[in-house]
DNA sequence: AAATAAATGATCGATTTTGATTGCTAATTT
DNA sequence: AAATTAGCAATCAAAATCGATCATTTATTT
């Protein structure tokens, strides 16, 4: 046999921190053993490598492994902090691009729930025109060319990667749609749609005036609390999409007229929320 | 029979280089050994391949290989070409913010060397509002807390990570700055300021004329060529930065009364161009 | 074709990274 | 609170990688 050593698993070591990163991102918290068992490598370079990661702030260490950074950067703390549910973010998000029938023009706000619906969208075999006021959403969605991405214009909010302000509202008030995808901060049982900000609120409920139909994305952690500006009533959303399974809940928004459809997660294991770090 | 003599690989360097530079894009990091393997060179020429690209700071050298450089993320898809003179590029936007005195409202266009400013204000102590139409221009500045940074809305222009369109020269219509600062694609002789694509060039016309001052940024390299769109001619033009040593090039600007400020290298190297891969 | 210049490959000492050991500190249990 | 356990930083030796040098091959010029 010629080739013995092919698998030569040589990775460098910022490889290998990247690949700490990224699984630190999905998971949330990790141990030094599995890392060093999973990477195939010591422990103690995984401890060297959670030191180097530390100084950047991605990461903070605790003791028996490391779990993601504390909001610091503004721009790193939000990735990593928005990224939890990552996995029924994603489902959501296929569920929502698989309504999308043919040629249309989409109203998408911003945040991570709407950056998963970019991602599924940047390989959608469909001519659209997708309207976003996050910019990482429209970036994302402008690597498929088939599909017109437009971003609205304004003040950028760094943590979020948002556009606020004024201008977003006249640029939006000169467009329509088929379809406005909104995801909030959350959804309270009573029906209503609600955001941190204002502004959020504001260009939400704009979104959704301007389109034909309405429909909120939110996780199970969503249906739990209410925030504090309200964009829209229930009876404003045609479809709302998520992976909460609570009969309960279900029947409240269906008694509000709201259509909702479930998504199921495949994986076999137990379904229960990451930690949240602060 | 094998392949004797057939096909000799007859690479030359450059081609090597950019094979390394295309599969860097790709998979983000890769292995010495990996490298020298697949090429079907020694180690030692992988290495000096490396050294190479490092100098013109599109790959960052890590031990046992290389990583993808400075660029995450967004950059990345048109850094491959934009990526030239940028120590010059970096030299011409100290200069330029060297010129912001007090508290101000800037235009910035979008493109490489806006970019450079971008970073070399993000750690500016100055409170500043920004608006630009170029993405990575926005968010870089938005880094800094003291910085109000604007993102003109429009199409997102994914190659350059752009804005485009008739929403930019609204928004620009409603407001005013104290500096225009424009890198246009080139300058030619005649003084005129020139882009590839007429959007490029209404913006650059915009921003300069609902501004106090105007002042352009241009590499030695863009002082060469004219291209196809005219945004404005030197009368417009308060102040050229560039990095261009040549006197019969500069004359020729200050007769057409346009005040030239020429930064200079810092290194004992002779000035000369990098070579494009393509 | 000969001479020169450039690029490549191999070798070797210097540097960096890694993995194992050890004493110490922090969490957990009793 | 003391004892126990687990995790940690520090240290050092081995391995991997690097840069420099030099011989050899390949390309270019004369």
């Amino acid at each position: 046999m010629l080739f013995t050593n092919m698998d030569r698993k040589k990775i460098t070591a910022p490889d290998r921190q990247a690949k700490i990163k990224r699984r630190l991102l999905i998971e949330g918290t990790i141990g030094v053993e599995a890392l060093a068992h999973d990477l195939e490598v010591s422990v103690a370079t995984i401890r060297r490598d959670l030191t180097t990661l530390e100084d950047t702030g991605f990461v903070q260490r605790t003791h028996g492994g490391a779990m993601v950074g504390k909001p610091l950067g503004a721009d790193l703390a939000f990735s990593l902090r928005e990224q939890t549910d990552q996995e029924a973010k994603r489902l959501i998000a296929r569920a929502a691009i698989g309504l999308i029938d043919k040629e249309r023009t989409l109203f998408l706000n911003d945040g991570s729930t709407m950056l998963a619906v970019a991602h599924e969208l940047s390989a959608l075999e469909l001519q659209l025109t997708v309207v976003s006021c996050g910019i990482n959403v429209a970036t994302t969605v402008s690597e498929n060319p088939r599909i017109q991405a437009y971003l609205a214009g304004g003040l950028v909010r760094h943590r979020t990667l948002g556009i606020t302000g004024s201008f977003v509202n006249q640029m939006l008030s000169e467009m329509h749609a088929d379809i406005a995808f909104i995801a909030p901060e959350s959804v309270c049982q009573s029906g209503e749609v609600t955001f941190s900000y204002e502004q959020d609120a504001i260009i939400a409920r704009k979104m959704s005036k301007r389109s034909k139909r309405t429909i909120v994305l939110a996780t199970a952690r969503k249906l739990q609390d209410r925030d504090r500006f309200t964009a829209m009533q229930a009876d404003a959303i045609d479809l709302l999409i998520t992976d909460c399974a609570d009969p309960k809940v279900l029947r409240a928004f269906e008694e509000f007229g709201v259509e909702v459809l479930v998504v199921i997660r495949a994986t076999d294991e137990a379904v229960q929320f990451p930690k949240l770090s602060a």
